[in-house]
DNA sequence: TTGTCATATTGTAATATTGCAATATTACAA
DNA sequence: TTGTAATATTGCAATATTACAATATGACAA
């Protein structure tokens, strides 16, 4: 006890959650809308936006990149980070598929 | 130090945090997913379906209720869960925000 | 070279999460 | 009433996460 159980969930569902997952720290969220509005953005930036430690945000970073949330590419001293486009596709088909499934029964629910 | 610091982010990207992360584990998406496919469950069910103790379903099932994607019904001795609108219709718009966001820049991106 | 800047890694303390046994609680049926 | 079924709560052990100081690494500039 005390660790979640992946082995008795597919892994499917066990790589869904870590994306999520991942997605589920206000820091991480930060720092993936911060490359939405900015589109790349070098590490020193963040970690001059977000009131937190560089080790800390470096720390989120390796967590975005480990589940391909984002990818990061060495600029000299600097590293740049970008969305990953096939994992955003993926959260797209994923939410798209769970709200079409979702609306085929909203006419007759009576929670 | 040790626990999130809440307090140094804005309280909706908090509150969009704490969605996502409650769909951030297997069990409790495994439950999102057996309601999207049948519509309304009642725990019980849950309980059967995934294998893990009637405790830790109940547990799980608070977390999804905490932060509103699911809610609950009293039908007699059972609980009957269903998904929450306005939650889902949340989860829609702010993942249609971003992948628009995400468009715009598709065509520039160097890394 | 030497210094400095950007980032990563390591070690560690504080805290949170996960899972379950044991035990309520609540509703119904006999 | 008494028993039972479904769910919730409590307490606790095992594990994971979060944050940061200290330190390492790698790239560039003087």
């Amino acid at each position: 006890m005390g660790a979640t159980k992946h082995e008795i969930f597919h892994d499917q569902i066990n790589e869904e959650a870590a994306i999520f997952n991942a997605l589920g720290h206000p820091a991480r969220l930060a720092i993936v809308k911060t490359l939405l509005t900015y589109k790349t953005c070098v590490g020193n930036y963040l970690t001059h936006e977000i009131p937190l430690s560089q080790p800390t945000i470096s720390q989120h970073l390796k967590v975005l990149k480990n589940v391909g949330i984002i990818q990061g590419t060495i600029e000299g001293k600097s590293v740049c980070y970008c969305l990953n486009h096939s994992l955003i596709e993926r959260l797209r088909v994923f939410v798209g598929d769970m709200l079409i499934q979702y609306d085929l029964h909203q006419t007759n629910c009576n929670c």
